[in-house]
DNA sequence: TGTACATCAGTGAACGCGCGTTCACTGATGTAC
DNA sequence: TGTACATCAGTGAACGCGCGTTCACTGATGTAC
């Protein structure tokens, strides 16, 4: 049942995308392929006619969910200057995000786990940190803040710090009140 | 063989010790039990005698790994106030507790596993959050900081996202260069 | 204090299961003439 | 444009392996008398 060239490129896609959420839903090494090719509505044995081996489908599947999180980051902060700085990151600091590991930012949904990954996907995680903060340095820049790159990447670890130790705790009030805090000290810098 | 009661409570402390180390350092689903008891000294059938599952063991390692650094906090604190604050915040934000995944902060090495973790270990590393924070506080209200629990609760987050982070990068000088960062401006609370 | 027996920490084989990966096969797509 | 054939996306069974967990067994420890 050969596809064509335009229908094998979309499973492929598929598979990027399901496997995205997946493993920020679920974590990397818990999510078998086996289920996730079948959420993607294909049988498993299918799955090497497009990937190498499994580590290479978490590289790609973190890059594709950077890469989305970036265009979000850039549509945020629209406004431009301190304004666009502080939707980016109120949008990042709100409890839909904390509810949503599946959509949310790749970096606090599998951080720890990113870490002991697999070269490609590190470095692919490492380039996406950078990428963020670049958008976030940006908008910083447009008001002549002096150390906009070194800002940016402060607000960028505590947000990725916040919102993994908001999922942490089971009240949700907790959370709230931690990302508000959060929130509110990065309005001053 | 039967061993005595100080025996077999040494040799549980062992495994809690290995386990603590081994998540932190491998990640927990990725840490196996016959690996891990080899690495206690044991053969991997006696673990039901100490623990009721892998689970319990995840709860357990976790409480320890964090009443240690719990300890290390007051430690560094000892001389109270702002200075003992940033003692904290200098010897966690540093390029040897980054290079010691397995001795270091298990909010920073397993963070985003804890999020889908046992609700004993979410609620143990949630609870250890919180005891961290409480230390924080403990030395910046000396200094009659008006919101030092808030602060502390920022501080703390912008900690573990940065250690994080700072593990995904390979120039170990991106990785000094944050951590430098975010000490700068920790200072500035 | 000495003896008989129950307890149980630790051993090592075994369990069912899901993992990542491979492979022979199918049949629609793409290509060469 | 029509035909013959090679390509290859997707299927489903199978692979070896390591997982968490169970269990019969061993023999030193702990306890009752």
């Amino acid at each position: 049942m050969r596809k064509s060239k335009a229908d094998a490129a979309e499973t492929r896609q598929t598979i990027v995308n399901v496997a995205a959420e997946e493993f920020r839903l679920n974590g990397i090494s818990a999510t078998g392929l086996i289920a996730l090719m079948s959420k993607a509505g294909l049988t498993h044995g299918g799955f090497y006619k497009h990937f190498e081996s499994k580590d290479q489908l978490v590289a790609e599947a973190c890059s594709s969910a950077i890469d989305g999180l970036v265009a979000r980051f850039k549509e945020d902060s629209a406004a431009g200057g301190r304004q666009g700085f502080m939707s980016i990151v109120d949008s990042y600091l709100s409890m839909e995000h904390r509810d949503d590991r599946a959509g949310g930012c790749p970096l606090a949904g599998m951080g720890s786990e990113l870490v002991r990954a697999d070269d490609r996907a590190r470095a692919a995680a490492a380039q996406g940190f950078d990428d963020l903060v670049a958008v976030m340095a940006g908008s910083l820049a447009q008001e002549g803040t002096a150390h906009a790159r070194s800002d940016a990447g402060f607000a960028m670890a505590a947000m990725v710090g916040a919102m993994t130790m908001s999922r942490l705790m089971s009240d949700p009030a907790d959370a709230a009140e931690l990302l508000d805090d959060v929130r509110r000290r990065l309005s001053l810098i």
